[in-house]
RNA sequence: AGCGAGGUAGGGUAGCCUGGAGUACCCGCCGGGCUCAUAACCCGGAGAUCGGUGGUCCAAAAAGAAAUUCUUGGAAAUCCACCCCUCGCUACCA
């Protein structure tokens, strides 16, 4: 039994995720911490709204609301929505909190005193009617390299070149909208990363094997290659954690400092004494799961701050990338409205559906691509033709013929559950989701192959004059039985509430464990099977079409 | 531009680290079987110059004291180099 930490990136407080965000972390997240608990692991998940940073300020600021309400509220419709998806976290937290802002001080302090953290001076944009600094989309213009007007201080919206605030033409204020700026002299503190590259690179040739992507490693250790450069830890704004250090009262933590540190304050919200169990403990093994264009803070940033505050936090055991998902061959895009947000894709299917299509599509090694037409292949002709569907045949057989269904019997012993179930965990054990979910199908397969093969229908006729015929036919519905039930177990990390649903015909409400397939099971022979799942109806069709 | 990852039947993927006949998998297509089940299921078939080019490697024969060179025949999806295409990162997006 392992100790555990099940981490997934934390979605930013600003918009509701869309499903390439959901696959990318907090889905396979909670598929595998599920298999964890199924496994009798000792573990935790930890996972919640990011809070701070200049989009949630500057929208606080045009709403007139103060930015920790609205990255409230953002944050309580986030946590609902995971939620309605089942998603079992042991807790769903956010960064703009005490205990996180005591961990954002300790890591701060501690690198302080250690040498990590230096001052620089820059110039930087500053507002003199709004009396104040303006970072990133704050200030805005014309592009230089395109020449239209959507330039904000960090980056071309239409031409998606990264830009620097003094390259602007024509800057303005986001705020009042006026060009009375001027550059300011200002000082900042930034993170020595450099002193910290021999001792990232060794972790990362030690830890790269337990299952980190390829890109993960090369991208990390390329990077250092090059050599690191210190990184900025303050920001000239007024959202966020003050810096505990005077001088700097007119700036913040920079927020993916507390960001990355977040999963150890939100562990610290969720029990203010177990989580020292966790995260200062050497045998703890943490699991990160995260997207392709969050890598490097979970493989540089994130370990420099642990290794460098000496706070005896545990290092990255684990970093599970996920590349892109797209959405019918293009990005996900709000303002070009591409794509399925997370509380639309509930108005179309159940968590159930999406869960299932999505792990199946999930973009494990390579970008991959959600249409419809792939959506509706893995609804209709997997979940509900081949699984859903061969459970029901059991069921209806057991229902019909109940004198040829034995009680007690162990699904482990049934030789394809077993093969099946090896497969299964050696998948989860080593991360590969895709070839999890893979044998889940797989065993489903083998019943219909059962199915076909040995044709229980026609056995149950016999076996009411042919004593022969009745043993073999008790052989088969236990073979059968024993793979449905399997499947019920299986199906636990992906699709829950089929999960619930099949188990309750054995009579298991509780939380399902696979030491379940050793044990003797018991067919509820009173319940009336319902179909799992079911296809796309034209109705939902045509919602979804609507997502062109 | 630099760095990283990906490119495999009509579509979607596994295989690559550790070279050995494209026995792969799912959808779709064609043919057959079955009638327990949700018009579902099962079996068979067609369909791929594995993005491109060049290497690496092996064997035989020849020249040389030898390193090696050359000729012929051969194992690369997998290893290497370069090129093309897609995506990501490049430190002020989080």
């Amino acid at each position: 039994m392992a100790r555990v930490i099940v981490t997934s990136a934390l979605p930013y407080a600003y918009s509701v995720p869309h499903l390439g965000n959901f696959v990318g972390s907090v889905l396979p997240a909670d598929v595998y911490y599920k298999y964890l608990r199924m496994n009798g692991d000792d573990a935790i998940f930890v996972c919640g709204s990011d809070q701070h940073g200049t989009p949630i300020e500057l929208a606080a600021v045009k709403k007139g609301v103060e930015p920790a309400v609205l990255a409230d509220e953002m944050h309580q419709t986030i946590k609902t929505l995971f939620e309605r998806y089942e998603c079992t976290f042991t807790y769903y937290g956010k960064t703009h909190t005490e205990e996180n802002k005591e961990v954002a001080y300790s890591f701060f302090n501690e690198l302080y005193n250690n040498g990590y953290i230096s001052e620089h001076e820059d110039m930087q944009a500053y507002c003199n009617i709004d009396k104040r600094f303006l970072t990133d989309r704050f200030i805005q213009g014309t592009c230089p390299y395109c020449h239209k007007k959507s330039a904000r201080g960090d980056q071309c919206d239409s031409c998606n070149r990264l830009l620097e605030p003094s390259q602007i033409i024509d800057p303005f204020c986001a705020i009042c909208g006026k060009s009375d700026i001027t550059f300011k002299k200002t000082k900042n503190l930034a993170f020595d990363l450099n002193k910290l590259q021999d001792e990232l690179r060794d972790f990362i040739k030690r830890n790269g094997k337990y299952n980190w992507s390829r890109d993960a490693v090369n991208k990390s250790l390329s990077m250092i290659k090059e050599g690191l450069r210190p990184r900025d830890i303050t920001r000239n704004m007024n959202w966020g954690f003050q810096v505990p250090l005077s001088g700097y009262e007119n700036s913040r933590i920079y927020v993916w400092f507390d960001a990355v540190g977040g999963y150890i304050g939100i562990t610290k919200e969720w029990d203010s004494r177990k989580w020292r169990d966790y995260w200062q403990n050497e045998h703890t093994q943490l699991v990160q799961f995260l997207g392709k264009d969050n890598t490097l803070f979970h493989t540089i940033i994130w370990p420099a701050m642990i290794i460098g505050s000496k706070l005896g936090f545990v290092l990255p055991h684990t970093i599970k990338e996920s590349q892109f998902l797209n959405f019918e061959g293009k990005k996900f895009s709000k303002s070009n409205k591409v794509g399925i947000w997370l509380d639309e894709a509930l108005r179309i299917m159940p968590a159930d559906y999406w869960r299932f299509a999505l792990m199946y599509a999930y973009p494990e090694t390579a970008d991959s691509d959600f249409t419809r037409r792939g959506f509706a292949d893995a609804v209709d002709t997997i979940m509900n033709d081949k699984i859903g569907n061969f459970a029901q045949r059991v069921l209806k057989l057991a229902a019909a013929n109940r004198q040829l269904v034995e009680q007690g019997i162990v699904p482990e012993s049934e030789k394809r559950v077993k093969a099946e179930l090896e497969k299964y965990t050696a998948a989860f054990g080593k991360l590969q989701l895709k070839k999890a979910i893979a044998a889940v199908v797989g065993l489903a397969e083998q019943g219909n192959r059962i199915m076909s093969e040995k044709e229980p229908w026609l056995l149950a006729k016999a076996a009411k004059t042919d004593a022969k015929a009745a043993g073999e036919a008790k052989d088969v519905f236990s073979s059968l039985i024993a793979i449905t039930f399997a499947l019920g177990v299986m199906l636990y990390p992906f699709t829950p509430e089929a999960s619930r649903k099949l188990l309750a015909h054995f009579k298991v409400v509780a939380e399902p464990t696979l030491a379940l397939l050793s044990g003797a099971t018991e067919l509820d022979l009173e319940r009336e099977p319902k179909p799992l799942f079911s296809k796309l109806t034209a109705d939902e069709m045509e919602k979804l079409r609507k997502y062109a």
